[in-house]
RNA sequence: GGAAGUUUAGCUCAGCUGGGAGAGCGCUACCCUUACAAGGUAGAUGUCACAGGUUCGAGCCCUGUAACUUCCACCA
């Protein structure tokens, strides 16, 4: 039996443990049709955040709901060793210890990080299990697995071959911090203080000058010319001759391109082909040197002179002043302007020459654009995501994917000791040591982007992945659509031939109640353990999955975790109720269709109308309306109508209608848990139990389908009246300031043959009449309902009564001039659908019979 | 500079293919009615951002404007 309170501690104590040793999370039953998805492996580099919840809850639900619906389900997971993020972390640990990794060097130095690695992965373990989530843990990957490091070796190569990757030398962004490359998307741009610096730049040989402006002045040392517009007037004599770098006095030469703006600045730009994407272009074309005037750690090299060896920043104060002396500063003008950071140090990236390997994107960008104009295209939800998929795709530079890192995939490629040459091959040399390996590994990105596939054991053609590839969903936020989404997609094209999902659901962002994003550095985030601590986790898999709208970002807010928690307890409470009531030893809880009331029909007609909108929006993964639809009727018809109202039947003397009324309650509480299950697992399964016709678990049922048998309209329509004429007696008694049980007297008119005295029962206990009287006679409050007008009897003046009904005419009658007018309008006859019209009609019917009771006990009363 | 999203009750948000505006929390009054006071009953509260347009009819469709948010691209 289920204890006196909800208790949400006790009853998720134990239960995952046993879901997981009976292997209810298994995927591979043949005789179904499979469903498959993959986790988006969360970064070994710490604990999950509340997003990670929110996300994989989601997963969950669909996972839990698909098994229901008899699917063959696979929801595998792993983590992904997130290369750059988790080195970064390990090195903060040694260094704490005042280790450097260069000290361990790189075999050491990759042992602390598989112990980092080990350490986090419980700690993720842990809190999937807390989370509830119903993973295959017997198909669990990790991206630097044995197999996984298989398929990026086989990717890169394959590519390599195609000539799809590139070693070469290119403007990358240069993290000082780490020392490594980055992609383009691991720069983040943020509107930082600066200075824009302005220049002399003497024409060889003479007092004039040109003025140059810059915002990075230590770059100055790789300047190979000055670029000015060649339409440009003020500057047309100056065109090929040479003038004096301030920095170091080295003559640079004055050439006129129009990738110059003549509006902006000064019109003459220094050029710096090896610190500026643009400048290199420009240098390319015109065959410049590309001098590198710093080193991997941002600071000067020998090309400085006397500025070698100073930090970039420290240089350009140094040379700033420098120049100032030499008299060629001309002012220095305080700017915002938007500067790349690194993702992970934050250090401000420096773009930079250097050799690296790329992905030439145009190929793949094509092929996945080209699927998406295709009929095999992948669904987003919302679709709007497409459009900025296409957009990215469509745009996109090539990908520089080596990190001078050393977690993460090595680059499988061999330089030969003796010529220098490359071999690219996913099984090293024979000869090794005729060879040295690349020193690079692989942007984390690069595993992730194959993982639809390569956890499925690709490129060997296993058994999952014959069964369950292409996956039927990708659940993901829309952050990383760029990094993730867009790449496993060319990816999954490239080396399937297929789309590697159906379907991507994509969801937002949690920000604090404040709307913030949630940050360590702000101290605003939500460990989901504390509230599962204290609301439980079905309480928290609820408000997220809820409270969040496809696509949009959603608050934390407490209160709302409150309420999913009350909604629980409510739920607890009615199922206690109702398992009270079974007597020991009662048995068989068929429904008799024999014996069923109108009351109870009424219940199932709206359980029946509830599992079809639930089911429809389970199916469209909108998971927010379908609860909603449940929410509704658990409180609104079920808890607040048919559980009072069948206590009359509870109680009564009929034993036959006791135990059938017993089995209506037991069948709609059942579905009623079958529905929320997917949400809040554990709960479900607690009462489930505890229910007499309960399987092994609460994992062995199956979803609710609608029985077409249950649907009673009629008997929906007459409770519903009832209903309202209970709610009418009540809120007459707040009107009058009467107490909620005073008593009352009451007749009813009966409108229909409809045979009233069957409902008398359910009116008196609710409404404390001491009286109820059928008759078409009766003094009092009158109200006009479907079956039968009623008639609240009290001695209010005759005054107050007819004021009362004056204004209901009042009412009634503005109605029915609106219907009138609209139906009388030839547009709307002509135009509107015919439903409509009847629609209408029926309406200005009901206001217009309305409307004669009520003239007509005016004029009795006067 | 380009793009997307948001704007509905005091707060947080729903609102389907256009056909009389909803929920949760909060607020007011009353109620310990034997499943639930983590509760019940009854209520109050809206120029649906603004301006046009389409339509018999617009919170919803179209155009424009404003504010906020986010993403992308960035010029020395």
């Amino acid at each position: 039996m289920l204890d006196k309170r909800y208790n949400p501690k006790d009853i998720e104590k134990g239960k995952y443990d046993t879901w997981k040793e009976r292997d209810y999370f298994k995927a591979g039953d043949k005789s179904k049709p499979k469903f498959s998805m993959v986790i988006p492996p969360p970064n070994v580099t710490g604990k999950l955040h509340i997003g990670h919840s929110w996300n994989t809850t989601v997963q969950d639900i669909i996972a839990r709901y698909k098994r229901m619906k008899g699917f063959d389900v696979l929801w595998l997971p792993g983590m992904d060793h997130a290369g750059i993020a988790t080195q970064a972390k390990v090195e903060e640990r040694l260094r704490k210890e005042g280790i450097s990794r260069y000290d361990l060097g790189r075999e050491k130095f990759l042992e602390q990080a598989w112990n980092w690695k080990k350490e986090y992965a419980d700690t993720i373990h842990n809190q999937w299990k807390m989370m509830g989530l119903s993973l295959d843990y017997s198909r669990e990957r990790f991206t630097l697995d044995e197999g996984l490091n298989k398929a990026v070796n086989k990717v890169f190569v394959s590519l390599y071959n195609k000539g799809l990757i590139y070693r070469g030398e290119r403007i990358i962004n240069w993290d000082p911090v780490f020392k490594t490359a980055l992609s383009n998307i691991e720069v983040v741009y943020q509107d930082d203080p600066g200075k824009m610096y302005y220049f002399k730049y003497f024409i060889e040989g003479t007092d004039e000058y040109l003025t140059v402006a810059t915002t990075r002045p230590e770059t100055m040392f790789g300047d190979v010319c000055v670029v000015v517009n060649p339409k440009d007037e003020r500057y047309k004599d100056v065109v090929g001759k040479k003038v004096v770098n301030p920095a170091n006095g080295e003559l640079l030469p004055v050439i006129a391109d129009s990738y110059v703006d003549v509006e902006f600045g000064t019109g003459a730009m220094k050029c710096t082909p090896a610190h500026d994407p643009n400048d290199f272009k420009i240098g390319q074309k015109y065959g410049f040197p590309h001098p590198i005037c710093m080193n991997d750690d941002a600071t000067m090299n020998s090309l400085c002179g006397k500025y070698e060896g100073q930090d970039r920043y420290t240089c350009r104060d140094n040379l700033v002043e420098d120049i100032k002396n030499n008299g060629c500063l001309i002012k220095i003008e305080d700017i915002i302007h938007q500067v790349g950071h690194s993702e992970r140090s934050h250090a401000v990236v420096e773009p930079m020459l250097s050799k690296q390997w790329f992905v030439r994107m145009e190929p793949l960008a094509k092929a996945s654009l080209d699927l998406q104009n295709s009929d095999e295209k992948i669904e987003f939800i919302p679709e709007r995501f497409n459009k900025i998929f296409t957009n990215w795709m469509t745009n996109c530079e090539d990908w520089c994917i080596s990190r001078q890192l050393w977690w993460g995939h090595r680059i499988p490629a061999y330089y030969s000791k003796e010529t220098g040459e490359v071999l690219v091959s996913e099984v090293p040399p024979k000869d090794m040591e005729n060879y040295t390996q690349d020193e690079d590994v692989l942007d984390t990105w690069f595993s992730s982007a194959l993982w639809p596939f390569s956890t499925l054991g690709w490129p060997n053609k296993t058994e999952d992945l014959e069964r369950y590839y292409p996956l039927d969903i990708m659940v993901t936020a829309y952050d990383i659509i760029f990094f993730w989404v867009s790449r496993m997609i060319f990816q999954g094209v490239e080396f399937t031939s297929k789309r590697p999902f159906d379907k991507v659901l994509i969801h937002g962002l949690i920000r604090d109640a404040n709307g913030k994003k949630m940050s360590k550095s702000s101290g605003n985030g939500v460990d989901p353990i504390d509230v599962i601590d204290q609301y439980g986790v079905d309480a928290l898999r609820y408000f997220l999955t809820t409270s969040t709208s496809p696509g949009l970002d959603t608050r934390y807010i407490e209160e709302k975790v409150q309420s999913s928690s009350n909604y629980l307890n409510k739920i607890w409470n009615a199922s206690r109720f109702i398992l009270l009531n079974i007597k020991d030893g009662e048995e068989n809880f068929e429904i008799d269709e024999n014996l069923l009331d109108d009351i109870d029909k009424f219940i199932l007609t709206k359980l029946e109308k509830t599992i079809s909108k639930v089911t429809l929006n389970m199916e469209k993964y909108d998971f927010a309306n379908a609860s909603t639809h449940l929410y509704n009727f658990v409180y609104d018809d079920f808890t607040s109508w048919y559980v009072e109202l069948c206590k009359i039947k509870l109680n009564g003397e009929d034993e036959k209608v006791r135990h059938n009324t017993l089995s209506v309650l037991l069948k709609v509480l059942k579905d009623i848990i079958l529905m929320i299950y997917p949400y809040t697992p554990f709960i479900a399964e607690e009462i489930y139990l505890n229910l007499p016709t309960h399987l092994e678990s609460i994992m062995k049922e199956t979803y609710p389908e609608v029985e077409e048998k249950f649907i009673f309209e009629e008997s929906e329509e007459i409770v519903v009246d009832i209903i309202n004429m209970i709610k009418e007696v009540r809120s007459y008694k707040v009107d009058n300031s009467l107490a909620p049980n005073a008593e009352i007297k009451l007749t009813l008119i009966p409108t229909s043959n409809l045979d009233l005295n069957k409902y008398l029962p359910y009116l008196k206990r609710f409404t404390f009449a001491s009286e109820i009287n059928i008759s078409s006679l009766g003094e009092g409050n009158i109200k006009v309902f479907k079956f039968a007008n009623l008639l609240i009897e009290d001695n209010i003046d005759k005054k107050e009564l007819l004021l009362k009904i004056e204004k209901e005419i009042n009412r009634l009658t503005k109605e029915v001039e609106r219907c009138q007018k609209m139906l009388s309008n030839p547009q709307f006859i002509s135009k509107a659908p015919e439903f409509k019209i009847n629609q209408e009609k029926e309406k200005m019917q009901g206001y217009q019979n309305e409307l004669n009771v009520y003239i007509e006990k005016k004029n009795k009363i006067k």
